[in-house]
DNA sequence: CGTTTATGGATACTGCTACTATCTATCACG
DNA sequence: CGTGATAGATAGTAGCAGTATCCATAAACG
């Protein structure tokens, strides 16, 4: 198919999907002439899932791109693919020197790890943005949050595994890879989507009645 | 104290927050002076929550502005005020011309918040990002986490109760609506943090060794 | 009491991101 | 053969989140 076709079925326009390819987000059409490329189904997939990351997930461009060469790499370990899809969607923070609400965190986060049993790289992206939010909650005063983070990450446990679990029922090898960044990157939008709806519900059943500011 | 000091102790530089005052995110310094005025511990309070929603949840500074007027209003119901916290991290989306897809992905939210007995108004910033994940993670052939969505839904319920309890521990109905925004919103960050690191201990021990790509 | 420094308020400017628009030289198609 | 689409290159745009500058004061210091 041509690009302009490419575009109707996908609803992205010419120019974005132009965009995308001087981006190397998505691989260029075989050339039939020197302006003329075809385009096909896996051009309309990647599009697609482009169009996920960067619409639903918020993730930039720049970490679509990253993560896409993951994808690509037949080499690259898939935990290293993981990495770079965690990477995508955790921006890159810097430290902020050292405070005491921070090193209490760091301590508290060690403890969870050790206690979970769960085994990151220090230097995970993640880390930090627990760290830091976990002090951002103490400093706000919110502590009874952070007192219930052992049932948090009990919860988000049974979360993760099942996610394996879906994974692993699709075995071929090429699948897998795109099925875990998927799962991570989407499941997030999507597990932060029912938590909003859940959130509501009990809301609405809560505060709306009794008039409780 | 002054800006100068409001500045150092919260790390935010001066122009920044004269940008945040313009912006009517912090409410201004009482004059002593035509030009000079004096800060306090609420303008540190309220710096430091504008920075944990900007820097660590991702609000936009626009989205900041709508929770903080909804904070700072005495009448309006904690439902509503909740409401502007969703709205603030559910980015609008412009809905595209109902697909097949997307149909399937309504129907099957719909039943979804039938069978979990969630009340939700059909105009809740969250409903189109779920239909929109369910309908995107359908056309990218991850279907599998999709079947899991009621496992979701039952893990995402036990982090709302568990929420709900921390914040009912709080009486101050003073304090409560700050408890239930900030919990909303960096209580998110909090979780999603939780599940990468989770993720990422999982893939560690399954994904490294055996060299699985 | 004069000089240096900081401040409030207003206006203008900047860097970054994610596109859009325009242009040119083909090329396909009826 | 003429009309319209296309690849590829270059330039321009809108929105966001600050930064920078300026001015007229006012505080702090010697």
């Amino acid at each position: 198919m041509r690009i302009a076709e490419l575009s109707r079925i996908s609803g992205v326009p010419v120019p974005t999907i132009k965009y995308y390819l001087r981006e190397n987000l998505l691989p260029p059409g075989e050339l039939t002439s020197p302006n003329q490329a075809s385009y096909d189904e896996t051009h309309l997939h990647r599009l697609r899932l482009i169009r996920a990351l960067v619409d639903l997930a918020q993730v930039p461009v720049a970490g679509v791109k990253d993560v896409l060469e993951g994808l690509d790499s037949p080499t690259m370990p898939l935990h290293d693919k993981i990495g770079r899809a965690h990477r995508a969607i955790t921006p890159q923070r810097q430290l902020p020197s050292t405070s005491e609400a921070h090193d209490a965190a760091t301590t508290q986060v060690q403890e969870l790890l050790a206690s979970r049993g769960w085994s990151v790289e220090r230097d995970a992206p993640a880390l930090n943005t627990l760290i830091e939010t976990i002090a951002a909650l103490r400093t706000l005063h919110q502590d009874h949050l952070v007192d219930f983070l052992d049932s948090y990450a009990a919860a988000v446990e049974s979360f993760t595994e099942i996610e394996v679990a879906a994974v692993t029922t699709r075995t071929s090898s090429d699948e897998i890879a795109e099925s875990v960044i998927v799962g991570t990157i989407l499941g997030e939008t999507l597990i932060s989507s029912l938590r909003l709806l859940a959130q509501e519900s009990i809301s609405a059943k809560r505060w709306t009645k009794p008039a409780g500011n």
